[in-house]
RNA sequence: CGGGGUGUGGCGCAGUCUGGUAGCGCGCCUGCUUUGGGAGCAGGAUGCCGGAGGUUCAAAUCCUCUCACCCCGACCA
């Protein structure tokens, strides 16, 4: 690539909509920009990128054995509501209508065509197992979407999807999708974890994320530091920790007391000067089954929506809304407790809530708390669940010694167990090989290319840009004539940028005819790995100067064996 | 959806309170001088001040409506 030939409109200062680094680093490099909220172009070398990723995905499917298809964008209603989705998935589904007023939707993942297409197609257990993949643009109609490719809502992904005989066969292959993705997240160069997650609106039985461990990261997750158990905090099981057991509080009677206006428990607490963890919170939530209900935990606590929605068995939860609260408690939002219910309310309880003594909650009453809440002797048959976030801390729930570490992750890709939900829903069947009609297990597995490019860039950057590693670099090797208009520094630059070229190498020639400083600051932002100084320093003992994008030292490059060196330079980046 | 904020040359911003010739820095174009970490001088181009309506002799500025974008929250493969 020529410099000169090439749009590459870098800027001197960070965008003002920008917030992480990933953002600020991409636009500034001239490598994407903004079109609407969530939705992007992607410049040359930003493409470049994407394709790098696309390619090492591509390669590791194939190698697994899955197979490359391209199922349609726009995809009819009637599969998604045979499945249901057309009207659970929410708003996050952008709908569209043709001209003759039918409805579509524009996808955001792709269970319903493809099981569609397999069920249509499929038909002996002799055709099972079979994944296939699609690597494809998604659109997704995200609430809030933010922080530049990390959360857009029109995305670049990977969506894979396996087809078995049974569980068993299907358990198989998730595991050779897990190992399938350390590889191609071990090529991209990128630190992930694997961690135990949630099924959400995919559905299924069992899922696995696959983080990016930054700070910047949207997900918080938990690690085990004695064993490999990890997982993401809205689902990470909770040891049975000691820690959670509160020291009994001296005997004490229930006892109203007002609280004029303190609501929260940070300003209760303060209040009575009475540490968090005495507290007892009690949220109201309104279940898919449109029941109210109540989740306690305890005040230092959060409490995780996923968990409660699991242990309730419904569909989704969600905080309910001031009126029914109100209608609940008797009392203004701030004061509800699980005792002296103006309506009843079934009540369940995080673990840590259990024994809990001198406790303060809310009285059901505006402006009131009661202290000396004894949960044995006020609350005796209250329902337990593990409903808490878990933190750092806590104790593993797989090992004896361990406890959790915490981190902020990125989400790059996730892997489920489907189990039969859309091929029963869809009538995906086969028949086996006593002639009986079965149902397949399905998985599903996707990684989002775009986000990675983005993740890459937040683990990989320093004051002055990005620091691209070589395998999803836009380029290898950026050659830097210090002046371009000096004949024998261009022929020079010419000649190295012909033989890498000639080489497999891929170069980026500065052409421009700037001043040094320009194109040394350019070519930090954009973050090649490689940079080669063909300038006036080494003329006089035929070297060039060598800089490695993430080594503070340049070094000398013989002329006569450049080629050479950054030929191995490049293979070990790439074979890292 | 709730709360907060911002829209002024390509980018970053001032000007708005208190109405009166639309400005600054960077970038861009021309020329000269420069040339190893975002050069200097001289000259130049680029604005329906987000949009619509209103008030006024006069609106970037005041009023009403609207759109877009950003942040926090709720939400989310």
């Amino acid at each position: 690539m020529r410099y000169t030939k090439t749009l590459i409109p870098t800027l001197k200062e960070d965008p003002t909509d920008a917030e992480v680094v990933s953002h600020k680093l991409m636009v500034r490099a001239g490598m994407i920009r903004q079109i609407a909220r969530g939705i992007y172009d992607f410049l040359p070398l930003g493409w470049r990128v994407v394709r790098k990723v696309e390619q090492i995905v591509r390669e590791e499917m194939d190698r697994a054995g899955a197979q490359e298809i391209l199922m349609p964008a726009v995809c009819p209603a009637e599969l998604w509501q045979e499945s249901g989705r057309w009207e659970h998935y929410g708003r996050e589904l952008l709908r569209i209508k043709d001209r003759h007023d039918r409805e579509f939707c524009f996808g955001p993942t792709h269970e319903e065509v493809v099981t569609d297409l397999v069920r249509r197609d499929v038909r002996s257990y002799r055709d099972l197992p079979i994944n296939l993949y699609q690597i494809q643009t998604k659109f997704r109609d995200e609430v809030r979407p933010r922080f530049g490719l990390m959360r857009g809502r029109e995305l670049l992904m990977k969506d894979a999807y396996s087809f078995h005989v049974d569980a068993d066969d299907c358990h198989r292959e998730y595991q050779l999708m897990a190992d399938t993705y350390r590889r191609i997240f071990r090529r991209c160069g990128l630190d992930t974890r694997q961690v135990e997650s949630d099924t959400g609106a995919i559905g299924g039985r069992r899922a696995h994320e696959f983080q990016v461990l930054a700070d910047s990261g949207e997900d918080a997750i938990v690690s085990c530091t004695q064993c490999e158990y990890a997982a993401n905090v809205e689902k990470a099981e909770i040891g049975r920790a000691d820690s959670d057991v509160l020291p009994a509080a001296p005997a004490a009677t229930l006892k109203k007391i007002r609280t004029p206006g303190k609501r929260s428990v940070e300003d209760v607490a303060a209040f009575l000067s009475e540490p968090p963890e005495r507290f007892v919170k009690t949220l109201l939530f309104t279940t898919s089954e449109g029941e109210t209900m109540a989740a306690l935990v305890r005040g230092d606590h959060e409490l995780s929506d996923v968990k409660l929605r699991n242990a309730l068995g419904v569909a989704w939860v969600q905080l309910a809304e001031a009126s029914v609260v109100e209608a609940s408690t008797g009392a203004e939002i701030g004061f509800a407790g699980p005792l002296q219910w103006k309506r009843p309310v079934r009540v369940l309880a995080d673990h840590a809530v259990r024994g809990i003594t001198g406790g303060v909650i809310g009285a059901n009453e505006t402006d009131h708390h009661f202290v000396g809440f004894d949960q044995q002797r006020d609350l005796g048959d209250l329902a337990f669940a593990d409903l808490r976030l878990a933190r750092a801390g806590d104790r593993c729930p797989r090992c004896e010694n361990g406890a959790f570490d915490s981190h902020r992750g990125i989400e790059v890709g996730n892997i489920f167990y489907l189990g039969t939900k859309y091929s029963t829903a869809m009538k995906a069947m086969f028949l086996d090989a006593d002639g009986r009609e079965k149902p397949m297990e399905m998985g599903c597995y996707g990684i989002g290319v775009t986000r990675t490019a983005a993740a890459a860039v937040e683990q990989y950057n320093d004051a002055n840009g990005i620091l691209w590693p070589m395998p999803i670099a836009p380029a290898h090797v950026q050659i830097v004539p210090v002046k371009w208009a000096d004949e024998r520094m261009r022929t020079a630059a010419e000649d190295l940028y012909g033989k890498l070229q000639g080489a497999g190498i891929e170069a980026i020639l500065d052409d421009r005819d700037e001043r040094p400083g320009v194109k040394f600051k350019d070519a930090d932002l954009l973050g090649v790995p490689l940079r080669v100084t063909v300038g006036g320093k080494g003329r006089g003992r035929g070297v060039y100067e060598r800089e490695q994008r993430d080594q503070a030292e340049a070094s000398d490059l013989p002329v006569g064996d450049a080629v050479d060196q950054l030929k191995k330079i490049v293979a070990a980046g790439l074979a890292h």
